[in-house]
DNA sequence: CGTCTCGTTGAGAGTTTTCAATGTAAGTGG
DNA sequence: CCACTTACATTGAAAACTCTCAACGAGACG
């Protein structure tokens, strides 16, 4: 049976019964990702894409000086891959790993095309996710055109309060474009 | 009958034949846009979407201090609107505005809906246009992440080479995410 | 217990902005 | 077409923001 996590996320956005939850779950994959562990490395072209049950992951880009920037979190519930070349056929740019021991669901892009044909609610599905995507994209485009770093760091705490605790200081720098060291400094001044 | 530039935009994704290209025209609007002239006010239920003919649109956000941010530019061949308000019937964040005099088609999303019923290939070149939205938004993304305000506009220079001297300075600087004044400095140290 | 990662702090350097001034180009009304 | 106004690009100096580098302490983990 499907984790409740995944049929949630469904439910959200199409109605499914029991037959087709069953099929789709006959496409999917589980598998544990330990900390650190990596669902996808840059350079190579991604078949899959992830769907996180529990722990958390993320998709990040290391710059010609070797800094990580962090383009995804992907907490419980959220779905993530190299989107690029998940779709396109081009190599990633990406990599993405676990930050935390986690549990996800996996699904080729092969056997996502084969549902989108015996299921059409699920192409809907996933268009809807692409759409909400982007305008969540867009409007960190403009935060971070508009915000300060503090006020990044604040709108980042109320859009993610899981990760708060959960996951290290740093990892949330590497995400709202600046150093551990002055995010630390940030903190502190109030 | 369809703008070729429209049509040869369609043709890049999908096959529509003459019947289906006079019923497409049939739900589209064409008017004309003085420099300055609004599309589309923030605040406002967006209707519409713009797909430009000639000239130049712009999306942007207008911040707490009153400074302009640029989400995007709509030369010839683009489609422009604020995609949260347009899908999501939510209120718009986004104006949009001419920087040149332009002339446009533009399509309500319930016009479009209704065409998604009888045209599927038209849901199928949205979805496309969507997915790769969201691709160059992500890039877009990590560029504000990796690069220097340098290398922002060198890339600019690249990606839109057409606006480069069609458009006010200041307008690339609002989209890049610098100031006017320093944007200037930029060009000259070399 | 040792090792590694992480968060904090401080001083100095690099970057970007702000503000003000100037010159030029472009748009407007007569 | 000219005179006037407005918008734009440039430059400089000072201020604000952010990074770099180095040091230190705390906690996690084997």
């Amino acid at each position: 049976m499907l984790h409740s996590i995944l049929s949630n996320s469904f439910a959200k956005h199409i109605k499914l019964n029991q037959t087709e939850e069953d099929k789709i779950e006959g496409f999917l994959k589980f598998r544990k990702l330990k900390k650190k562990q990596f669902f996808l490395h840059e350079n190579e072209y991604t078949i899959n894409s992830a769907f996180v049950i529990s722990g958390c992951l993320r998709s990040y880009s290391i710059d010609k000086n070797g800094f990580e920037h962090i383009l995804q979190f992907a907490p419980s519930g959220w779905w993530i891959t190299d989107i690029n070349s998940f779709i396109g056929q081009n190599k990633s740019i990406l990599n993405v790993d676990a930050l935390l021991d986690s549990e996800i669901y996996f699904l080729s892009r092969e056997n996502q095309l084969i549902l989108f044909d015996e299921i059409p609610k699920l192409e809907r599905y996933f268009r809807i996710l692409t759409e909400n995507s982007l305008v969540s994209s867009r409007q960190r485009v403009l935060d971070n055109l508009e915000l300060s770093a503090k006020d990044r760091y604040i709108k980042f705490c109320k859009i993610y309060p899981e990760l708060i605790n959960t996951i290290p200081q740093k990892q949330i720098a590497a995400y709202i474009g600046v150093t551990p060291e002055f995010l630390s400094k940030l903190k502190t001044e109030n």
